[in-house]
DNA sequence: TTAGATAAAATAATCGATTTTTTAATATAC
DNA sequence: GTATATTAAAAAATCGATTATTTTATCTAA
């Protein structure tokens, strides 16, 4: 029934590319790691070619470092870092939180409440770790998206990806999650109510949380 | 005596990089303008492996847009996107100066001057225009250098990157030059007297009259 | 020993050629 | 004529092998 054959999507670079952003980010690799590009081009069976450009693009976006003629290494962790991020988090977060809720239509409110209950709905155990992960970015995403800048969201992203390098060290044990979960649907409750002040509060201190949890992490970790 | 044979910097790829940012900013290539590797390879005597890693970079840093299977492209310009860009510099570049005027040191002083001195000194006109644009890139980095977020300043030399594709449009005449360039020493002027909040009103000014001209100069164009 | 030179191995970067996919040109059916 | 199919040309992506550089191991002289 279901397509036999499934042509592969995209293209090698862009596949591996995707594949190792994730990787990056869920801590698979060891933060200051050196990459042995060999190994790697086994590990995922991909060629060298694709394999160099998904890297290069990796390194643009910052979670590698180059080093001319010293390959590719997995960027080190510090708190210093950490807290640069979780301070440019609130910032443009929370700027951006305060224009999607000024700008953001009905179509917007519903994508909210579905993202909200799509996310509360999957048990982030029972190794559904990935999915939820997936679903929690979206729901952020989705907060922000009416904000009106490209430029913001495509920044917001990128520290996203950053913090959660952080936030997901160690082990994958559930951490203060349900709190952080209910404030997911007060966020939604209150941009539904269009409180801009309010939202941005509860945002701030949503970011403060999850930035507690990633200390606590990067501390136990080093 | 000078060094008869200088062994060529960094590698062909980082080489080729730097030399298509600035051509990309230039505006050397039209916006919307697809790139034909082959000519590519050829102009700037490069292999494909290098090029290739060097659009890649070049398209995760924004510069270009990349379309599987279809290569890369010029990024098309837009009234929207430039007054996302500008609004977005009003914001960071205001507030890394805000914090840089709080922890910047006797060193941060003595460099701001400086860059500030050169600029002056480097006529726009009679064939200086790249260096010019060297320098003028230099003096606003320096202003903001000790603010003290290695993100910040990321994103705000990006955003400076895709302002200058607007600001830079079409023939090299010189605009309002004098007037910028006074409030160029008016700024370090402020900021040695550490007062933050006339700092940010005049860079305020002073991203509002850039963006004059560069709105001017797209209009212009299109 | 140990600092520095030398050789060998490993890795990074690049090249040239091949494969795959898209685009353009041409033909064929309605 | 217009739409669809077929073929030819162009371009993008990838592969396999080569070259250049760095790293590691080994040697030698103070």
């Amino acid at each position: 029934m279901n397509n036999p054959i499934q042509p592969p999507v995209g293209t090698s670079s862009s596949r591996i590319y995707d594949t190792l952003r994730k990787d990056l980010i869920s801590g698979r690799f060891a933060a200051g790691e050196k990459l042995a590009i060999n190994t790697l081009k086994e590990q995922y069976q991909v060629g060298l070619s694709p394999l160099r450009e998904a890297l290069n693009k990796l390194a643009a976006y910052g979670l590698l470092t180059q080093e001319n003629q010293r390959g590719f290494r997995v960027p080190k962790l510090s708190r210093n870092e950490l807290d640069d991020i979780a301070q440019m988090r609130l910032e443009l977060e929370g700027m951006a939180l305060e224009r999607a809720i000024a700008h953001g239509d009905a179509l917007w409110e519903a994508d909210l409440l579905a993202a909200a209950h799509r996310l509360r709905r999957t048990d982030v155990t029972l190794d559904k770790g990935e999915e939820w992960e997936q679903l929690h970015s979206h729901f952020h995403r989705t907060l922000v998206a009416p904000c009106g800048s490209v430029w913001l969201l495509r920044f917001i992203e990128q520290l996203h990806d950053q913090f959660d390098r952080y936030r997901r060290l160690g082990p994958k044990i559930p951490t203060i999650r349900q709190e952080l979960d209910d404030q997911h649907h007060k966020l939604v409750e209150l941009a539904l109510q269009r409180d801009a002040k309010a939202a941005r509060a509860l945002m701030d201190d949503h970011i403060h949380k999850s930035y507690d949890v990633a200390l606590a992490r990067y501390q136990k970790h080093a």
